[in-house]
DNA sequence: TTGAAAGCGCTAACAC
DNA sequence: GTGTTAGCGCTTTCAA
């Protein structure tokens, strides 16, 4: 294995001056640089990034831990998108990015401790799960870097990257009305998912059925875990106790897939309006014909990779960022009066 | 920062000790381990993955290489089922996984010797792609450790993980003959992804064709790329080249979607059998009535997985290994004649 | 079963 | 602009 000494004693330079061609080279003369440069190339030698890390004790690593298990990290496609920005940002600009997915909960948390306290990852991108805020907690008193893609506990003012849905879901239930809709269901979100939830699909959804004078049903308001089978078993049972409802609104794209599989397996097919709730590039393709919330997860998750980047690089907290949900008309349903 | 030293301390015994009670705790007595473990939980300490990783000269990261940008490894479904069961079976080791994307297929393989170089990864999993021949050159001359998810030269025996379509193709080919189609189309895999192309799609589709007394059409057969965009335009030209057409077989999932988008905008929705190409969770939620194709990527994946990691350890190569893929019949379409 | 000392390959401090 | 020295935190001889 060639080291930098090897170069220095090739170059007849010190190990220093190696090392500073390879950091900073501008501080070298360029005569040495490039004698510097031609020993590197002609002993076909690599740094040791290890070596390095250690000396410098930064592992120039990004920790993006999921609390779902594997199946659920490389299964939803909005996971996928936050973890595609997120990549794309660290990569950019020199960090590698360490995925975890445990299969249970409290795994992964002690995972993300683990993984920082070990020095394996310079700071953490954690997912909202339940007892996450705990985990907060032990990384503010350690002082260990992290970022949350939501907000994870009460009052939380600094390191996370969270969607705001009340645009989208108001913008969504304004438009159904406006095209004559009266009975509209929402999927929504599952509570449970969040330390703290922000009612924000719920709310927009209220807003707009009041400002459009209809009463708004509680039980027009189903939670699902954001899966394909939640929006089939949640949807069916919606039509069941609301056989006059003609439109739903879905808060993520896999529970449209389920919704919409729901309506072909009850024979309803052209007879629901159905609203996206992510706006995915699949489910463009997939149905082209659906309006949709959208939900900015690749941009989401690449906020989150520039602030812990932020973070790790200023070595202070950053306040959260608040993005934003629109709403696109894709309609090419006929107005459905049942 | 406390150190294994400072646990040394409050434990009396020496570094070297502690460094047992923390790789191989079986030769280390009893009593002394509980006082390391007590000192260790006192203190909260935490070992330095990187100091350790220098001194064994082991990373135990692994890479996982696409040539082909992160819009694809993210969003390609099969690439990421890849992904999972690589994730799930090395990180089960004690393995970490980092992903790899650059934009450049160049970037990519360039990335790969860095990675590997670096010592920041022990091994990487390289997918097929053009010039990735070169690259298993020089890591066989660095004596450096690689597996590839599919035949990457000529003659190459060792060192990978493909998946032998033939089986599958042979089978769903059969199974639309045996309904009465005549004019099936194949939706081929691309040519130029593949350094050494197997042709095995193809092959079990002729085969089959042959013993059925069909005669082979070379029209009848487009090339596209794995997507959605090249499963709608290589089926409408197959349709326009061949009215007659009744059913088609897609070499992926995201081409099967593609293709069955084509159909319904072409107005033929129930005129075409389609056999899908993965046979993905998500393909059987969306089109439960599709046959398909089983192409077995998290396996795939995952056995890669195994692959390095005992590559890495036992520090040699390993026979390649094929797996095989199937034929699911889900079909609910009538036959139909056209 | 345990310990002392050396060193993995690099960079930071401090000279010159 | 360049070199010397020490040391990051661990593991590995080798000896006791």
């Amino acid at each position: 294995m060639t080291t930098l000494y090897d170069v220095a004693k090739l170059a007849g330079v010190s190990p220093k001056t190696v090392s500073r061609v390879l950091n900073e080279s501008h501080l070298v003369a360029e005569e040495t640089r490039q004698r510097v440069l031609n020993a590197i190339e002609k002993l076909d030698y690599h740094p040791n990034a290890i070596a390095a890390s250690l000396k410098r004790n930064r592992a120039n690593k990004i920790g993006f831990i999921v609390p779902y298990g594997s199946d659920f990290v490389f299964q939803d496609p909005n996971m996928m998108e936050q973890l595609r920005g997120t990549h794309d940002y660290v990569s950019a600009v020199g960090f590698e990015l360490i995925v975890s997915a445990p299969l249970h909960k409290k795994d992964a948390l002690q995972e993300a401790l683990r993984l920082t306290k070990n020095r394996n990852v310079d700071g953490v991108i954690l997912y909202p799960s339940y007892g996450v805020d705990q985990i907060i907690k032990e990384f503010q008193a350690k002082n260990l870097r992290y970022v949350t893609l939501g907000i994870c506990y009460d009052q939380q003012k600094n390191n996370f990257v969270e969607v705001d849905q009340t645009p989208g879901s108001y913008l969504a239930t304004k438009y159904l009305i406006s095209l004559g809709h009266q009975r509209i269901g929402l999927l929504n979100k599952p509570y449970s998912f969040f330390m703290v939830n922000r009612d924000d699909l719920l709310n927009g959804y209220i807003t707009a059925l009041k400002e459009g004078g209809i009463e708004y049903i509680p039980s027009l308001v189903r939670e699902g875990n954001f899966t394909f089978e939640d929006g089939y078993e949640k949807f069916k049972e919606l039509i069941e106790e609301h056989p006059d409802l003609t439109a739903v609104i879905c808060a993520s794209d896999p529970m449209t897939y389920g919704t919409i599989r729901a309506i072909a397996d009850l024979g309803l097919n052209n007879k629901i309006h159905v609203v996206a709730g992510d706006n995915l590039p699949l489910t463009q393709k997939l149905f082209p014909q659906l309006s949709s919330i959208t939900n900015p997860s690749y941009e989401q998750g690449r906020q989150a990779g520039k602030m812990i980047v932020t973070i790790i690089n200023e070595g202070r907290e950053l306040p959260g960022v608040t993005l934003n949900t629109e709403f696109v008309i894709r309609n090419m349903h006929p107005v459905v009066k049942r």
